[in-house]
RNA sequence: GCGGCUGUGGCGUAAUUGGUAGCCGCGCCAGACUUAGGAUCUGGUGACGAGAGUCGUAAGGGUUCGAGUCCCUUCAGCCGCACCA
């Protein structure tokens, strides 16, 4: 290849750097764009072809809107906390921060190669005290207002990387997010923030922004909002009672018995002696299942009874308690009222044990004595429910309802299945928790004055199952804040979910120490305006930030309801089928590619590969096209070397006055810019650069027989297009025809010509029943006669009309004219 | 099990949204330049057929003058959810 992108690129990176052309000037706001890559998660490997496909791209569409006038801020960071770097130094003896540090400087060249318009004033790492003060501090923010708690709760333990998880970070198949390994419940004492206290805000404002409809509807189903009633069932012969959550109250008639969690609290009060050994061995028995386990629908449901009866609140039918595996102590009140009838899951049950079913909703065209193979779960007429009996169960609801609240045996409810935030951590590699516990004044807040609480570098990292920060006693050892006596440190770590929430706001100014943020600069530049990351996030990071991000509104720290206005998934980039990763040796390492073709040639290719939100599997024989569009790109404006200094193109051209050819060239350039300004604003950039192939075809064949004016005209609009793709073969062109200054330091964009986007002739397609016979050229917007003339003079559609009576005649203007004949 | 997305030449893909299927690129074939070509340029390239033509967008059916596009059924792959009462 004869293309010096060496010396290019290296020549195009040192000016922009030189003359700070990346850096944002943050108070020009009236065209402001916030463009933002989920940070770099570099506690582990390197840059890889993942990442190019997340931040190329999406550095072309910044690009392009600073070429259209955006004052566009692209900043880039490191997520630098986190479990790998942790895990590496329990395996080699590296200390984190001394691993992390040193891949960060590695990943800062790497990123540097890529060309991309970072603003590296803003460039932000989340491990250094600096940064981490604020997640202190955030966490002491949200503990004044309630929403950062502690409480002992049955928690996911990670037995492999020996923490607690979120339930955002366990798996569907039970699995830890990190590592794989079978996540366990444990009882823990544990730091959560209170992110179901914004559970409906949460749910709302996904009406309002512009995300993908699936990542919406994940949100959606995490939080999982249900209308329905709260009921109280009295326990016979004690003063309890058990309180059910249902959406079904209209089935309030049909319930035969009760279910509660086997954790329950009521279970040890109201167990009957004789019951309370079964009761204990089934407990024993579901305690080595996992969540997973035990909420899989395929497996076959278990349960015990224990020998208490309730009293059905609307009937008073006495009816047995039952603990079982499939009622979750997580959510509702941790009691079922069981249906069997129309329920599946108590159908199911119901026959295992032979208890009773009884149909209180009749299926339309059956009767009362019809069998019951299945439960019904659809609408129906009420039976066996006094007075609600003819009722249509749709209208029960409410009726049922109504009728329990004025009787004060129940009430109407909304239950969530989202669960508060756990953030803390027994790692090392993270934020500390600013909290001291004191023998006398239990727990107190690190004052903001003693912030940060700094990560002691000595510590023992191997301490199984416990906090690695116990083993630094300097560090635990303090005195009480408020009484002076001796105390200890709380010893976890915050989840690094914590410091992804809010470090869009930080990038605007990453120095700031009057605060988390600079809340001007917050003000004026958030919402992002455009965010781009992995679909993997949608109900971790993604949901987290929007929490943040409205409570630091109601701090008053920031104006908008919601982080992120736009979202876009890249998709995945798999090597044989596989996601790329360090321990199946599938890792594709861009550096080989950046020697061999350099980053131009490798981010077109890249997004040349097909659809962004596509991803596909990694195949590099189809670069060599992309290589040889760049050297055709190049040798072409060779060919024109200072083509400017004496022909000065107009703004437009009159199309009358030009030649075939010329217009043929004008047409092109005129509609490719059109045809590349919708692509490249929805993130098409395959279509896209296949536009701009076209172009430079159709170019390398007409463009030498064109007016020196007109060559000009196209070269000086190809180079402005090519710019944003690949940035320093842009900016090249741009010089080589004779263009002073840079394109990204003196941004432009060329208007489309209206005029030239018409055509004047039209290609029809002629059909005889619906088959093609043909085609015919005429003029723009020619009436169905002169297309009919045309087409019957010509033979090959006349011979399938000749001889058969026309039924029916479809024309459709510039398009196509059908025959229909028998 | 439920829900969603996807399925187009040898390959990656495109298709003005119901109007000439296969743009662009890879690969392949032929030619040019060349001491040489795994460089570059030009032309060709869905299948079958000598040709007229016929067939062709996972499979089958339907709506329509006309379907890759809309509807129904089935299959395959990917993703999400999975006892949430």
């Amino acid at each position: 290849m004869r293309y010096p992108f060496k010396d290019i690129e290296n020549k195009w990176q040192e000016y922009w750097n030189q003359h700070n052309v990346d850096k944002t000037n943050f108070s020009k706001i009236d065209n402001k764009l916030y463009c933002l890559v989920m940070f770099i998660y570099p506690s582990g490997a390197k840059l890889h072809c993942g990442h190019w496909y997340n931040y190329g791209p999406t550095d072309t569409w910044a690009r392009f809107k600073k070429l259209n006038g955006f004052n566009v801020f692209e900043p880039m960071g490191y997520d630098a906390f986190g479990l790998p770097a942790e895990n590496y130094a329990i395996k080699t003896g590296v200390h984190p921060y001394d691993s992390t540090i040193k891949n960060i400087e590695d990943i800062r060249l790497q990123l540097k190669k890529m060309g991309c318009m970072y603003d590296w004033n803003a460039e932000l790492m989340t491990c250094v005290p600096d940064y981490y003060k604020w997640n202190q501090w955030l966490f002491i923010q949200l503990y004044k207002k309630g929403l950062a708690y502690r409480k002992n709760a049955p928690v996911n333990w990670c037995p492999d990387c020996n923490t607690v998880l979120a339930n955002e970070q366990v798996l569907a198949d039970g699995g830890c997010e990190r590592c794989g390994t079978t996540v366990v419940r444990k009882n823990l004492t544990q730091w959560f923030f209170k992110i179901t206290d914004y559970a409906d805000e949460l749910l709302v404002g996904l009406d309002k922004i512009n995300w993908p409809e699936k990542t919406k509807t994940m949100q959606r189903n995490w939080i999982g909002k249900s209308f329905g009633t709260e009921v109280a069932f009295k326990v016979d012969k004690s003063h309890e009672e058990i309180k059910v959550f249902t959406t079904r109250p209209d089935t309030l008639f049909g319930v035969t018995y009760l279910v509660l969690a086997p954790e329950h609290p009521l279970v040890d009060k109201i167990t009957t002696p004789e019951y309370q050994e079964a009761v204990e061995k089934y407990r024993d028995s579901i305690k080595s299942l996992s969540e997973t386990d035990r909420t899989s629908t395929v497996k076959e449901k278990t349960g015990v009874p224990i020998g208490a009866y309730a009293i059905n609140p609307v009937n008073s039918a006495k009816i047995p308690i039952w603990i079982a595996d499939y009622a979750l102590i997580t959510y509702g009140t941790g009691a079922v009222m069981a249906v069997p009838a129309h329920d599946e899951r108590d159908f199911e049950f119901a026959s295992r044990f032979n208890l009773p079913i009884k149909k209180v909703i009749l299926e339309p065209g059956t009767d009362e004595n019809t069998p019951l193979t299945i439960a019904y779960t659809e609408i129906g007429t009420m039976i066996n429910s006094s007075v609600f009996n003819g009722v249509m169960s749709d209208v029960g609801i409410d009726s049922v309802t109504d009728f329990l609240e004025s009787r004060q045996l129940g009430e109407r409810k909304i239950n969530y299945r989202l669960r508060d935030w756990l953030i803390s951590r027994q790692r090392y590699w993270g934020t500390p928790i600013p909290v001291i516990h004191c023998k006398d004044c239990g727990e107190v807040l690190v004052p903001e004055s003693d912030l940060p609480v700094t990560l002691p570098y000595e510590v023992e990292f191997s301490s199984k199952g416990k906090s690695p920060l116990t083993s630094n006693p300097d560090f635990m050892n303090v005195k009480c804040p408020q009484c002076g006596k001796d105390a200890q440190r709380d010893p976890d770590t915050m989840d690094t979910f914590v410091d992804s929430s809010w470090y869009y706001f930080r990038y605007l100014n990453p120095a700031f120490s009057n605060g988390i943020f600079d809340a001007e600069l917050g003000n004026n530049w958030t919402p992002v305006d455009m965010y781009v990351g992995g679909a993997e996030h949608a109900t971790m990071h993604l949901l987290y930030a929007r929490f943040i991000h409205k409570f630091l509104r109601d701090i008053g720290l920031a104006a908008s309801d919601e982080p992120f206005r736009t979202l876009i998934h890249q998709g995945t980039i798999t090597n044989q089928g596989a996601k790329m990763s360090k321990s199946k040796g599938n890792v594709i390492n861009p550096d080989d590619y950046i020697v061999n073709t350099g980053a131009d040639v490798f981010r077109l290719y890249l997004m040349f590969m097909g659809p962004y939100e596509m991803g596909g599997d990694w195949n590099d024989k189809g670069i060599s096209g992309t290589e040889r569009f760049v050297l055709r790109t190049y040798e072409l404006f060779k060919q024109y070397t200072g083509i400017l200094s004496d022909n000065t193109p107009p703004d437009k051209f009159n199309i009358v006055d030009l030649s075939e050819q010329e217009k043929l060239i004008y047409r092109k350039i005129n509609q490719t810019i059109n045809k590349f300004n919708t692509e490249l604003a929805s993130f098409r950039f395959n279509t896209a650069i296949a536009a701009l192939m076209e172009l430079i075809n159709e170019l390398s064949k007409h463009l030498s027989a064109c007016r020196k004016e007109l060559i000009a005209y196209s070269l000086e609009r190809f180079a402005v297009m090519i710019a944003p793709l690949a940035p320093h073969l842009g900016e090249e062109c741009w010089e080589i025809i004779g263009k002073r200054s840079s394109l990204f330091e003196n941004p432009v964009w060329f208007e489309v010509d209206p005029l030239a986007l018409t055509v004047d002739t039209v290609s029809i397609a002629l059909q005889v029943n619906g088959k093609l016979r043909g085609t015919v050229d005429v003029p723009l917007d020619a009436p169905v006669d002169v297309v009919r003339e045309k087409a019957y003079s010509l033979e090959s559609f006349s011979k399938h009309v000749m001889d058969k009576s026309v039924v029916k005649e479809i024309f459709v203007a510039n398009k196509i004219l059908n025959i229909v004949v028998k």
